[in-house]
RNA sequence: GCUCCAGUGGCGGAAUCGGUAGACGCGUUGGACUUAAAAUCCAAUUGGGCGUAUAACCCAGUGCCAGUUCAAGUCUGGCCUGGAGCACCA
């Protein structure tokens, strides 16, 4: 064995045999338990960055670990390859951005293989290959036929300057993320999904995932945005036409229905402009005009002054026979609820703004019997008691909630209504880069999805990635023009092409099945591996991605293609890598290229270092003087190996009973293994794992500077001791320990060693410290024997030379025992 | 504004159940080895009492203020600060 440790040497040679040998890959046959580790599938941007190797090496670690714990573990990897990105460069180099994709892939795909992770290479997915996003788009016409897809006019992001619709997400501050020109809202006949049929189980089942985080569990839960309500009817009493009308509202606060004061409709509201009298109808289309103008950034800058006109049309109060003006203003939105509000403005702080501006009247209805509220200065908004609501009055609001709806439904003007924030999911991107929609439009027919026999849509070659204003796929002379399926006549295809998020939606079920050509995924096998035990990627996805892919579970699942409710049994979200205590960027300048550290250091200790400092849950702080700093620890392991290979014996037998030294050795082995097996399998605490890795070496170290000659015992000790910091060390190092496996004789390879086990008895040292304490607070410590009852042990306490002169002439109150552990002592 | 998360030395962080606060590392300081350096090794490193060797001791200390308890970084209540997400959702 080499004295010094070459890792540029060592780690290629090993990564060429697994590659060669297929080391990782998993058979979907096996007697033992399946185990299902995923790292969130890398976009081909280019290179890896830190995140990435964060993001892969905790879930390599996970795999190798399970693995060695007797699973039979599924570890693939894949490519979130459809997106602007390639289309960008396209434009900018006239490439073609299958070839830009190409070459990244083929560029990342080294960088992984050089951190040594443990992939199945052979379940490989590419989203933006034709084998891949064929499935897409069949998945697409399942979901179309289930009527879980559906076209509509919509207001969408629109950039100006791209000529393109933008997802929500790439819009930065109310700018295009590319370009820096202001997005502006746009009127566009848009594809959706249906996920809103979903919201109620998709909130629900969010109790079914005690493996994630609660923060990442309340974000859903707030995107969602469940809320119990009630509907109400007011009923128009001077509509200009004479005609018979009524506003429904929606309200979380039926309570306060006797204190409303004048009622507010959307600017897009639909009946508006039948609310409006012929006096101010020009007042009103000037305000409607001015809020369609308004951009994002307008809205936000703001700052929430409400403005608003009124229609000069009135409502009657039917729970109290009252009058109040309508209005319309812009802090009702068209979207949500019925797209109209009734105003309260003592018990809400919108309305109660809103009316102060405009001098609205107020009536107080609800208030704390205790401490009367002065609803001049600012709304009541707590709880309290009705007045000046009829018969309601002296009821609790709370109460009142259910009686008022119930009154309203008796008498067939209200409903209890449940409302979600959660909007359905636009799909539709006017981009080349991504899976087209497979529809036609039929000159007689309409809309008609393209037969499933027919798929893939494939993206046409022949587009001018240079034009400007609109889709290159628009420029195609191949694609557009094509025959309806039903009556044979001419068509036009759907030039759209699916949001990326649609692909991600499903990539990790086809994993189970990634070459099936047939089928999208096989339902036995789909239903062996999933779901995922572990799902390990970036906070940046708590709604998106995972919302969209719990939807896709549930839809498919309701499909009949799969038998499973959610996706992600487990889920760790990782910090971000930072420097300098800022996220790493380009334009500051401070990022880290994983292939310098490769290059210096090796991946060995680029895996080390990205476990070593912070939990994973936590940002990490990237330090060079960190990497070196693990990089001496790998090189002090190597000493240690190397040093002594010709004295360890891979056959090694411990023959009790050792002698003290030998024994303590011994002990803090077992306790290495037991506390390392812990902490990885308590919330993959790698960093604490990485300091037993030290703990565990320090050790050894310690107890051969001791030793003059190894006896045969001696030896015997060492190797058990060595051999066991190679095995805990292999999910991490896996390099190095490979190499020093076989340089010590060992048999096949490290990572198909099973995990070391150990003894409860030798895990915990051989004598204990009692800590004695006065009044809670430590005066001693005295080691004792394990054995010692809790009598004898306040015997020993009380007998302690420095616990006598401290309760010396004082009264003894009490003496509380933890048995093995500690004595307190209160004294007065 | 609402929701969630976090706050421990110079720094990253550790501390199953409430039971020795600061593991492990980074950095710093001192030393050994060396012609010298690198590498390596050894020692010290929460603050103060205490600008001196050695050994020891005492006090304070986990964002702040209370509380529960023999005992609180850990539990309860109320704040403060920082971060993240949502944001006129009626």
């Amino acid at each position: 064995m080499k004295e010094n440790y070459f890792p540029q040497e060592i780690e290629k040679k090993w990564q060429n045999v697994w590659e060669e040998t297929k080391a990782f890959k998993t058979p979907d046959e096996s007697d033992k338990p399946k185990y299902y580790a995923l790292s969130m599938f890398p976009y081909p941007s280019g290179k890896l960055h830190m995140g990435h190797v964060r993001n892969y090496t905790i879930t390599d670690v996970i795999a190798r670990f399970k693995k060695a714990n007797g699973f039979n573990v599924l570890h693939p990897i894949g490519w979130d390859s459809f997106g602007l990105p390639a289309e960008n460069a396209a434009m900018q180099h006239n490439a073609d951005p299958e070839t830009w994709t190409d070459e990244n892939i083929a560029y990342m795909t080294k960088q992984l293989k050089m951190l040594g992770l443990s992939y199945d290479w052979d379940r490989e997915v590419t989203t933006c290959k034709p084998d891949y996003y064929k499935w897409t788009q069949w998945l697409f016409l399942q979901l179309y036929k289930k009527g879980l897809v559906y076209k509509k006019e919509a207001a969408v992001n629109w950039c100006d300057k791209c000529g393109t619709v933008l997802a929500n997400e790439q819009v930065i501050d109310g700018k295009c993320w590319r370009c820096d020109s202001v997005v502006e809202k746009k009127y566009l006949s848009q594809w959706f999904i249906k996920i809103t049929d979903y919201a109620d189980v998709l909130l629900e089942d969010l109790d079914k995932l005690p493996g994630w985080g609660e923060n990442v569990k309340t974000m859903q839960a707030n995107w969602i945005g469940k809320s119990k309500g009630a509907i109400f009817k007011f009923p128009v009493i001077d509509a200009p036409n004479g005609e018979k009308m009524e506003v429904p509202v929606y309200t979380t606060r039926p309570d306060t229905v006797f204190g409303i004061t004048y009622l507010v409709v959307a600017p897009e509201y639909k009946d508006i402009e039948k609310l409006t009298t012929a006096e101010n109808q020009q007042a009103v289309e000037e305000y409607r005009a001015n809020a369609r103008k308004m951009t994002e950034i307008e809205r936000l800058s703001t700052e929430r002054v409400k403005t608003g006109v009124p229609l000069g049309t009135h409502c009657k109060n039917p729970f109290n026979g009252e009058i109040f003006p309508l209005w319309t203003a812009d802090y009702a939105l068209v979207e949500y609820g019925t797209g109209a509000v009734m105003a309260v403005p003592t018990h809400d702080t919108r309305d109660y703004d809103f009316a102060k501006k405009y001098n609205l009247p107020m009536k107080v209805v609800i208030e704390d019997p205790q401490n009367p509220s002065d609803c001049s200065k600012e709304a009541y908004t707590e709880p309290g008691v009705l007045v000046n609501s009829g018969e309601f009055s002296g009821m609790s609001n709370e109460k009142a909630k259910g009686a008022i709806t119930q009154w309203a439904v008796d008498k067939g003007f209200g409903e209890f209504k449940t409302q979600y924030r959660l909007r359905d999911w636009l799909i539709s991107r006017q981009r080349y880069w991504g899976a087209p929609i497979p529809v036609v439009y039929c000159d007689k027919c309409g809309i008609q999805p393209v037969p499933e026999d027919q798929l893939p849509v494939m993206l046409p070659k022949d587009v001018d990635f240079k034009v400007v204003g609109k889709s290159p796929i628009t420029t195609s002379k191949t694609f557009k023009d094509t025959v309806c399926p039903v009556c044979g006549g001419h068509a036009v295809r759907e030039t759209d092409t699916m949001d990326t998020f649609v692909c991600s939606s499903w990539y990790y079920l086809r994993y189970s099945d990634a070459k099936n050509s047939e089928k999208c995924f096989d339902k036995d096998k789909v239903n062996h591996w999933l779901p995922v035990d572990q799902y390990v990627g970036g906070i940046e996805h708590a709604i998106l991605h995972l919302l969209y892919s719990r939807f896709f579970t549930k839809a498919l699942r309701d499909c009949g293609l799969l038998d499973f409710d959610e996706p992600f049994k487990n889920l760790l979200t990782q910090g971000m890598v930072l420097k300098d205590g800022s996220k790493m960027s380009k334009s500051k300048g401070n990022t880290v290229d994983p292939d310098e550290i490769f290059e210096n250091y090796g991946a060995d200790t680029a895996r080390l270092f990205i476990l070593s400092d912070s939990p994973p849950a936590r940002d990490f702080d990237w330090s060079d003087a960190g990497v070196e700093g693990c990089y001496k620890f790998l090189n002090r392991v190597w000493r240690l190996i190397s040093t002594n290979a010709n004295n360890i014996n891979l056959n090694y037998q411990l023959n009790f009973p050792l002698q003290k030294d030998n024994d303590d050795l011994v002990r803090v082995v077992h306790m290495s293994i037991k506390g390392i097996t812990n902490d990885i399998s308590n919330d993959f605490q790698f960093n604490t794992v990485i300091s037993k890795y030290r703990e565990l070496t320090n050790a050894i170290y310690d107890w051969q500077a001791k030793k003059k000659d190894l006896s045969d015992e001696d030896k015997n000790v060492l190797s058990f001791a060595i051999v066991s910091l190679i095995k805990l060390m292999s999910p991490v190092a896996v390099h190095l320990t490979e190499e020093a496996w076989h340089e010590l004789g060992g048999e096949g390879s490290i990572h198909n060693q099973p995990w070391c086990e150990w003894d409860e008895n030798l895990a915990k040292s051989s004598s204990i410290t009692l800590v004695v304490q006065v009044n809670g607070k430590v005066k001693d410590k005295i080691e004792v024997d394990e054995a010692l009852d809790q009598d004898a042990l306040k015997e020993v306490a009380l007998e302690s030379p420095k616990i006598k002169a401290l309760t010396e002439g004082k009264l003894i109150v009490k003496v509380i025992v933890v048995p093995k552990k500690l004595v307190n002592i209160v004294v007065k």
